[in-house]
DNA sequence: TTTTCACTTGAACAACTATTCAACTGAAAT
DNA sequence: ATTTCAGTTGAATAGTTGTTCAAGTGAAAA
């Protein structure tokens, strides 16, 4: 871990603060398994259009996504790889790192 | 990546929320550097105490910190090396993933 | 060119969060 | 046993964020 400058932790953290919301942290799991529209995702989770959209507007606003249009849809998708990992690690750690939080025994 | 199911999602989103905070990620890139007790973190940022101690309370609350006493001074670090994945992890993604975000010219 | 329709956006409101203060806790030192 | 002091915590407040509504965009279809 090499030394941290002021302006990388900010950027982090925003990051990781569009990933730390359930809804949104759905969404990005959801597109990690592929492309998907607007429409789909709101039909996917019973919700509002324009919740979807401004979910996917913070998601893009840190450079999370990338979209492209197809026909009257537009469809998005992960930026790359990095977020993937970036999901795929938070979850492989919250599946593990669940300490039953008791301590040892007497 | 597999089919994530709810809870994982919200463990997950809990952790990246937790980190999703300048000054708490600081700290956790602080701690990644070696352990540090409270008063230590609190001159090193010029912040109140309890300021810090409720940011800790934060993280220790995600399972993301583990701490031991020592005399009067309580020592905190990181919890295990995951979380010190994560944070490499958004730091690096954070320094490389910043396209500049023009299109293509012309 | 006009219409359609998928999506976006600003504003408003409710829900949540970060910091501080002041009071408290409890282990260590005396 | 008493004192000390690093750290914790509940409450209050100010600031931030998520959702929805209603209006607006703009590319594609007609």
């Amino acid at each position: 871990m090499p030394p941290v400058d002021e302006a990388s932790i900010d950027v982090a953290a925003r990051i990781f603060r569009a990933m730390g919301d359930p809804a949104r942290l759905r969404t990005l799991a959801m597109l990690a398994q592929g492309e998907a529209c607007v429409s789909e995702i709101a039909a996917a989770t019973s919700e509002e259009l324009s919740t979807i959209s401004q979910r996917l507007r913070v998601l893009r606003s840190e450079n999370l996504l990338a979209r492209r249009r197809r026909g009257k849809h537009i469809l998005y998708s992960l930026a790359d790889q990095h977020v993937a990992s970036l999901i795929f690690n938070a979850l492989a750690h919250s599946t593990e790192n669940m300490p039953v939080k008791r301590k040892a025994q007497k």
